[in-house]
DNA sequence: GGTTCCCGCCATCCG
DNA sequence: CGGATGGCGGGAACC
């Protein structure tokens, strides 16, 4: 009862000056990713990550739920997920396909089978250390169509599955692999959605009772959750729906690039692969281009979750918010600047104040990074920033350099 | 005043 | 049983 909303408990510790942003799933899912996306880490503790990020274990769960329905995670064992990195994506993305074209052609219209899964399965018996291991909302995804959802009610567990973040991302985004191939009535058109109509769709839209209603209501506030982390990843982005102005979002996909590539990390090798083909194929282009009002807001307050890692959290704001300068053209992780895009031709920019960003970008990096996990990040940063920088001045002539002085400052 | 979505209660699962 | 997991919706920040 009565859940009084924390401000007001434990007053002790608290400035009001409360914000929202600094606390977004998509924040908190940037700063997990800049975590343990390197080369060493091959184990993601939940523990350990909601110490290091400083935030409660309930909000880890919901990202690690999303980001193992794409492939980045996988779950090992209770309180324990191996890393396996934006390499995971592709292969995750056509399962995922692959299901979705599965159900839509084995569907006409109505209820389909649900839970029988497949492929996945196997891991439970391919590998002795996989023993323990739980089919997981991810792995069950395929299970449950587009447009099902309102079939009876099986077992509670099965309803429960059905109902999680994991397989709601994961039917989300089949809803964008298959925009292109929806056999007639397509499920959408143009390749966004508002997560009004994404929930109608999932939901199995129907007639909508007033319980339906509330229950799509439900299920957007999810959506939000989910969206929120799949932006950061930049799998989508926001956008407007075209006539109707109606926030919407629009899949992006793997167009991103991983990490400078050096045969890095990686725990599966096909997808490796695959991933630097998508990659470095032909479009690093049309990432939306950005550029971020490079001013901190100072609002800070320290809150119970912060006190352990305040400072990583400052950081890591600082560096998000210059690297990923305001969602559009962050990829895929802090790998690229800001208010840089391969061509130069299509830029929503006035001025061309490139070389001032580099400016502000190496300036602004400067400062408090004074703990080990910290200067371990920055480290991090500035070794993705720098081969992505050669990488791209190599490859593209027209490409503006920032100067000597400013890389040495970074460095 | 609608949209967005954080927060944390509490049902369920699981060892 | 107790700890891990995660659905869920209230209600406040945000626009």
């Amino acid at each position: 009862m009565a859940s009084l909303p924390s401000p007001f408990l434990e007053s002790g510790c608290r400035h009001h000056t409360y914000s929202r942003k600094q606390k977004s799933l998509g924040l908190l899912c940037s700063n997990f990713v800049s975590l343990y996306d390197r080369d060493d880490v091959e184990s993601v503790g939940l523990d350990d990550a909601a110490r290091r990020l400083g935030v409660e274990r309930r909000r880890i769960y919901d990202i690690v739920n999303v980001l193992e329905s794409v492939g980045v995670l996988a779950r090992k064992a209770k309180n324990r997920y191996s890393w396996i990195g934006f390499s995971g994506i592709p292969k995750a993305l056509d399962e995922l396909k692959e299901e979705a074209l599965k159900e839509i052609s084995g569907t006409d219209g109505q209820c389909v089978k649900v839970l029988e899964d497949e492929d996945e399965g196997k891991l439970s018996d391919q590998n002795g250390n996989f023993g323990d291991y739980k089919p997981s909302p991810a792995a069950i995804g395929a299970a449950s169509s587009l447009c099902t959802v309102a079939c009876k009610a099986r077992s509670v567990t099965d309803n429960r599955r059905e109902k999680s973040l994991g397989l709601l991302t994961q039917n989300f985004v089949k809803l964008f692999l298959t925009t292109d191939v929806s056999p007639p009535p397509p499920l959408f058109h143009a390749d966004t959605v508002s997560l009004d109509e994404a929930a109608r769709l999932l939901l199995g839209d129907g007639h909508d009772s007033s319980q339906m209603r509330n229950n799509n209501a439900a299920k957007v506030r999810r959506l939000y959750d989910i969206a929120n982390v799949l932006s950061s990843m930049n799998l989508i982005e926001k956008t407007q729906q075209l006539e109707t102005r109606k926030p919407a979002f629009r899949w992006l996909g793997t167009k991103g690039k991983p990490k400078a590539d050096t045969g890095v990390t990686v725990a599966i090798p096909p997808a490796t692969k695959q991933w630097n083909k998508r990659a470095f194929g032909n479009d690093i282009t049309n990432v939306d281009h950005k550029r971020s009002k490079l001013n901190n807001p100072v609002d800070k307050k320290p809150s119970k979750a912060c006190l352990r890692s305040d400072d990583l959290k400052e950081c890591n704001l600082t560096a998000q918010k210059q690297l990923q300068s305001s969602k559009g053209s962050y990829v895929f992780g802090p790998f690229r600047p800001a208010g840089v895009t391969k061509r130069n031709g299509d830029v929503e920019e006035k001025g061309g104040n490139k070389v001032q960003d580099w400016e502000s970008l190496a300036s602004s990096f400067r400062p408090q990074y004074h703990n080990q996990a910290l200067s371990e990040l920055f480290v991090h940063y500035v070794e993705a920033w720098k081969s992505w920088y050669v990488e791209v001045a190599q490859g593209s002539s027209n490409f503006q350099q920032p100067r000597k002085s400013v890389i040495n400052q970074l460095l």
